[in-house]
DNA sequence: GCCAAATTCTGCAACGATGTATGGCAGGAA
DNA sequence: TTCCTGCCATACATCGTTGCAGAATTTGGC
C-alpha cells in the first residue's frame, strides 16, 4: 500500500540498499545516482517507515516523560517546553501520567513505556532511589525536579531550598512573623515539599523566628487542598499573617479561601507561592512566587538526556544540574 | 539481549508460533500448553517487542492528539483526560503542538506523526476542511472542538453557540446591556470564536439589545491578550458593564486588568468566561463560565476514534457528537 | 474400529528497514 | 601485463513478530 524503499529502488533503477545508503548519507555515492534516487523519492512521495527503522536500529527517537498529572499547570507548562526542546533536536515526547501511583511509576521504568522510548525524564513521587536503580535498564534516565541526589542518576532540578529560604526571608522582611506553610509532605524529606519546607525553616532560624508546627498544613498539591488547608487553620483559630503555598496552585487556592472569608491580601495576610505559573501573574492580587527557571530546566534536561542517548556524554559520572531561580515579588506579598 | 518469543518457545518446548498464539488468545490451545508457555514467559520475564509487533501488524496502539499548545489550561486538562480515557482502552496518546501553524497541522496529517499513530484527534485551527480531506489518508480522524461540520469527518464538540447565548442571556438578565467580547477571530466563522460570537449576537437580538462592533476586541486566546484588550477598551473610552471572554484565560486576564485599574467586579463590570478550567472556580472573584462537558468530550471522542480504528463503527456516515454544557454562575457575574 | 470433522500445533514467509560482506570497475604502481 | 587500491553498488541476513496454510493429533458418530 504505502511506498517502500523497494519501490523507490525499482523506480530509480538501483538496489534497495543504495536507496538506504542515500537516505543515510553514505559517503561513496555517485552524485548522479544520488540524484536519481532522490528524484524517485520525491516522485513517489516515499516516506521512511519509522517502525521498521526502529525495529532494525533499536531506537525510536522518542523520549518518555513521567509526571503525576498533566493537568497541573506547572507540569503542563513544563511538558510543553520539553516537547518543543525535544522537537528541535528531532525527538518526540511521550507522556505518562503516574497520578503519583507507585505501580505506574514502576511500570514506566521497565514496561512497554520504556520500550517505546530511547530515554526517560522521570519525576519520581513515590518510589525511592534504590527501587529505581533496581528496575533501571540500560537506557538513559534523567531525574527531573525532585531531589534524589544520588551518584547513580542524572538530575536536573532547581534550588528548592535556597529559593524557599529566599521567599521566606522576603516575607520576614515584610514584617510577617507567623507564616503558615501549606502542602507539606510529612513522610518525605527528599522531595520538593521537604526541601522547600527545610528552606523555610532555615530562613526562620536565621531570622531568629521560632518554628511553630501548628502553622504547617500537610496536603497534596491541589488548588482545593490549598483552600481547605487555610479553612482548617482559620477554623482552628491558628493565627498567621502570611501563607507560603509550597506551590502556586496551593497558594492560589489558599488566597481564594482567605478572600472569601473577608481576610484582606496582603494587608491582613500575605500570600506567596512557588513555580511562577502563567496564572500567578494574572491572579488578583497577583501572586508573589519563585520562578524556577523552567526554560533552563527544560533545555538542559532534554539536552542532557539526548547527549546520553547518543553517547556524547561521559558515562562515568552523573550530572547534577541546578537551574537558577528568581524571586517574583508581586501584590500578594509586596 | 532482550528475551524474545524464540527464547520462550525453547523454554516451554513449543514452537515460536504457539507462543504467539498464546499471547494473542488463539482459541485452540490446550490448557496445559498454555500454562507451560505462560510459566516460561513469567520465568524469563518476557515482554513483547512492541516495535516488531507494530511492523508486522501495522498498528501502533497510539493515538495522535494535535492541539495548539499544551500549556493552555483547557488543552492541558483535556489532554490529561484523553490520555486517561485512552489508557483505559489500552492505547497511548502522542501529543503534537501545532502552535496554530498551518504547516505543522499539515505535517501531523500526513507526516511521520501520522505514521506513528493509528488514529488522530485533531483540533484544526488554521487549515480548512478541504485541505484536511485532501491530505487525509485512510486512518481514522476525529475532529475535536472546532466546528467543521462536514459530512466527511467525525466531530466531537460542544454547543458553542447555544452555550454562548445562554451565558450572554445570563448577563443580560443581570441587567448588563453593554457586554464587551474579547478574543474574537474576525476572519473565521466556523471556529469556536466565531460560533461563540454568533451565540452572543443571537442572545442580544433576542433581548432586543443592539450589537455594537466597538465592544468586540479581536485577539488570540492568551491571558495577556485578555488583559491588553480590556486595557485597550478602557483607554479608548469605550463604555461597558460586562466582559465576555471567549475563553477563561481571556476572561481572567481581563478581570485582572479591571481590578488593577480599580474597576470593581462584578459591581461595576461583570466578567464571564468559557471552558470552566480548574482555575475559574478559585479565581477572586470566582469566574462565571460555561462548563463544556469535558469528561463527556474526552470519553466520547476517544471511544469514537477507537471504534473507527477497530472497525466497530459503520463507515458510511460521519458522527457528529455535541456534548452538553452547563452554565456555572459564580461571583464574577452573579 | 474406521472415517470425517474438530481441535491443536507448526513452519514458512512476510512487515520494511539496515549492517556486513563482497563484487565489479576504474586508475595507478610494479 | 598483473596486482592493488579506492570508489560505487549489490545480495543476503537480520531485527521480533504475526498471517497463512497445512501437518499432526484428538474426538465423535456409527
Amino acid at each position: 500500500m504505502a511506498v517502500t524503499m523497494n519501490d523507490v529502488a525499482r523506480a530509480a533503477g538501483v538496489s534497495l540498499k543504495t536507496v538506504s545508503n542515500v537516505l543515510n548519507d553514505y559517503e561513496f555515492i555517485r552524485p548522479a545516482t544520488k540524484k536519481r534516487v532522490q528524484d524517485a523519492i520525491a516522485e513517489l512521495g516515499y516516506e521512511a517507515n519509522l517502525t521498521a527503522r526502529s525495529l532494525r536500529s533499536g531506537k525510536t527517537r522518542m523520549l518518555g516523560l513521567v509526571l503525576s498529572d498533566l493537568s497541573a499547570p506547572y507540569y503542563a507548562e513544563l511538558a510543553s517546553r520539553l516537547m518543543k526542546a525535544a522537537s528541535r533536536r528531532g525527538y518526540r515526547v511521550l507522556v505518562e501520567q503516574s497520578d503519583a501511583v507507585g505501580e505506574v511509576e514502576l511500570n514506566a521504568l521497565q514496561g512497554p513505556f520504556r520500550q517505546l522510548t530511547d530515554g526517560l525524564l522521570f519525576t519520581p513521587l513515590v518510589i525511592a532511589a534504590d527501587t529505581i536503580a533496581d528496575r533501571l535498564g540500560k537506557k538513559p534516565l534523567v531525574l527531573l525536579g525532585e531531589h534524589i541526589l544520588d551518584p547513580r542518576f542524572d538530575l536536573v532540578t532547581m534550588k528548592n531550598g535556597e529559593a524557599a529560604a529566599a521567599l521566606t526571608a522576603h516575607l520576614l522582611a515584610g514584617g510577617r512573623r507567623r507564616i503558615a506553610v501549606i502542602g507539606a509532605h510529612p513522610d518525605e524529606s527528599a522531595g520538593s515539599a521537604g526541601l522547600r519546607l527545610n528552606g523555610y525553616r532555615k530562613a526562620l532560624d536565621e531570622a531568629g523566628v521560632p518554628f511553630d508546627a501548628a502553622l504547617v498544613a500537610p496536603c497534596e498539591w491541589r488548588r482545593d487542598n490549598g483552600a481547605a488547608a487555610v479553612a482548617g487553620l482559620l477554623d482552628k483559630g491558628v493565627e498567621f499573617d502570611a501563607v507560603f503555598g509550597l506551590n502556586d496552585v496551593l497558594a492560589l487556592g489558599a488566597m481564594h479561601e482567605l478572600l472569601i472569608r473577608g481576610v484582606r491580601v496582603p494587608q491582613d495576610v500575605a500570600v506567596a507561592g512557588f513555580d511562577d505559573i502563567d496564572e500567578a501573574r494574572f491572579a488578583s492580587p497577583s501572586l508573589t512566587t519563585v520562578s524556577p527557571g523552567m526554560e533552563e530546566i527544560a533545555e538542559r534536561s532534554i539536552g542532557l538526556l539526548i547527549d546520553r542517548i547518543e553517547g556524547r556524554e561521559a558515562e562515568d559520572q552523573a550530572a547534577h544540574i541546578e537551574a537558577e531561580f528568581q524571586l517574583k515579588v508581586r501584590e500578594s506579598a509586596p
